[in-house]
DNA sequence: TCTGGGGTCCTAGGACCC
DNA sequence: TCTGGGGTCCTAGGACCC
């Protein structure tokens, strides 16, 4: 094993961190709240994100809002506001690209940029262009971030952990990273999740410095690909490449609710789950997106989970579309008399939307695009008769209490228009319940 | 954490074809 | 009809992330 010659460079890798994001921003635009302890997440009953003040008082994110006002009455609490953060999120991105395009907006309050080979146009060390960027985004934002500079995402990204808030810790090279690893116990390694430490630990292994200790051949055939290229990435080979794509709209979008009190009512929980489906398709709509496949996940009182998946004859962001589809799923999983507490929707294999069933039925007609809406609506009920879409509507209102998967007006029903043999809808499979 | 909500990636194994 | 090998596609589920 050979470290990285100190003075080397092979790739200067960038991560910075929004410290106590949410309510840094809140505290930069309220500058009133600054000094107090703020949390956000007033909106779920469960804070999201709490201040340093607000932590100093052991008010920590997830912890119930009624228990944390009862510890500390003093608690400044606020809905989140989404907007104001991705704003700010937009402008601390910004201000990385002043140095360089190669920029990856790994989530709302953190990021990557790789500065190899900037020393030169900045006439300037690596660690002078990040604290650069680290008081820039302070000076201009009013908010603090911290800062982590090394070989590789996963070592720059447990530097800018380890100090913090508003810190700044260069990993390079050789003994120092040997040294710092030393310090990192395997559940702080970006990647390591309670099952892979468990695993580690009984190989008795304490210490990420334990892990690249270890032959390369040994972690990838304990763990896999992944452990192959964090083995790496942490001894200073830069293996994840600091992305620039923008994310593609996500593949899926799931809504979930937990109920207040688990319930055994099917038509309760029918009504949840329209919810979800409601609020999922508003969402695809405002993306953009239309959803080719639908599944329905029910949680039990116990957390086992079990859901149903199917594919659509073809892709639709139109509820009464996908509600029909999402009963029967609904009519397969639940079990009569078992108690559930939580019901979730996965819209998936979105597709762009093509945008004629969304004007058709959810938007004011245009009246420049009405001619061909008239000629769509004849087309289709010329081709699947008037009843195509009453059919499917009929068939969510009318056969409640139904179970039987080979209930056969629903299995014969052409529940979408445009649906061939080939694409009718499968016999839902069954997720295994965990 | 006694369990919130929204995602991504990887892999084993089955289906299907030649 | 059975057997075998090999390739590809798809899916379910695990694990992990913020």
């Amino acid at each position: 094993m050979s470290f990285l010659n100190p003075q080397s460079w092979p790739r200067a890798i960038l991560h910075f961190d929004g410290d106590a994001f949410f309510t840094s921003v809140e505290q930069a635009v309220h500058p009133t709240l600054k000094g107090r302890p703020v949390v956000t997440g007033k909106e779920r009953g469960i804070i999201a994100c709490a201040s340093y003040e607000a932590k100093a008082l052991g008010i920590s994110r997830g912890l119930a809002l009624h228990e944390a006002r009862r510890q500390c009455p003093q608690l400044v609490v606020l809905p989140s506001d989404y907007e104001t953060y991705s704003l700010y999120s937009k402008r601390m991105f910004h201000i990385a690209r002043r140095y360089t395009p190669m920029v990856e907006e790994y989530s709302i309050d953190e990021g990557f940029a790789d500065l190899t080979g900037l020393r030169r146009v900045f006439h300037a060390s690596y660690e002078e262009i990040a604290r650069r960027i680290q008081s820039e985004i302070q000076a201009e934002l009013d908010i603090t971030v911290s800062i982590g500079l090394s070989l590789s995402k996963s070592l720059a990204k447990l530097a800018s952990k380890y100090r913090k808030p508003k810190g700044f810790t260069a990993i390079q090279g050789g003994a120092a990273i040997g040294e710092f690893l030393r310090q990192i116990p395997l559940e702080k390694v970006w990647g390591f999740g309670p099952n892979t430490v468990g695993l580690l630990t009984k190989h008795g292994l304490a210490t990420a410095a334990d892990f690249i200790g270890r032959p390369e051949a040994w972690a990838e055939r304990l763990l896999g690909k992944v452990g192959r290229e964090l083995w790496g990435e942490l001894r200073g080979e830069s293996l994840y490449p600091v992305s620039t794509e923008e994310k593609p709209p996500s593949c899926t979008i799931s809504k979930c609710k937990t109920f207040t009190a688990v319930s055994s009512d099917p038509e309760f929980i029918w009504a949840k789950l329209v919810r979800n489906v409601e609020s999922a398709l508003i969402k695809a709509r405002r993306h953009h997106l239309m959803a080719g496949g639908a599944a329905v996940m029910l949680r039990r009182a116990d957390y086992r989970q079990s859901g149903l998946e199917t594919r659509l004859s073809r892709a639709t962001s139109a509820s009464h579309e996908i509600l029909p589809v999402v009963r029967l799923l609904f009519q397969e999983l639940m079990e009569t008399g078992a108690a559930y507490r939580s019901t979730m929707v996965i819209l998936c294999r979105l597709v762009p939307e093509t945008s004629l069933q969304y004007e058709l039925f959810e938007d004011p007609v245009r009246a420049h695009r009405l001619e061909t809406l008239n000629l769509a609506v004849d087309a289709i009920n010329s081709r699947y008769g008037k009843h195509t879409l009453s059919l499917a509507t009929g068939l969510f209102l009318g056969h409640h209490g139904k179970t039987d998967r080979d209930d056969q007006p629903i299995r014969k029903t052409r529940l979408l228009p445009g649906e061939t043999a080939r694409q009718r809808l499968k016999t839902p499979r069954l997720f295994l319940p965990v």
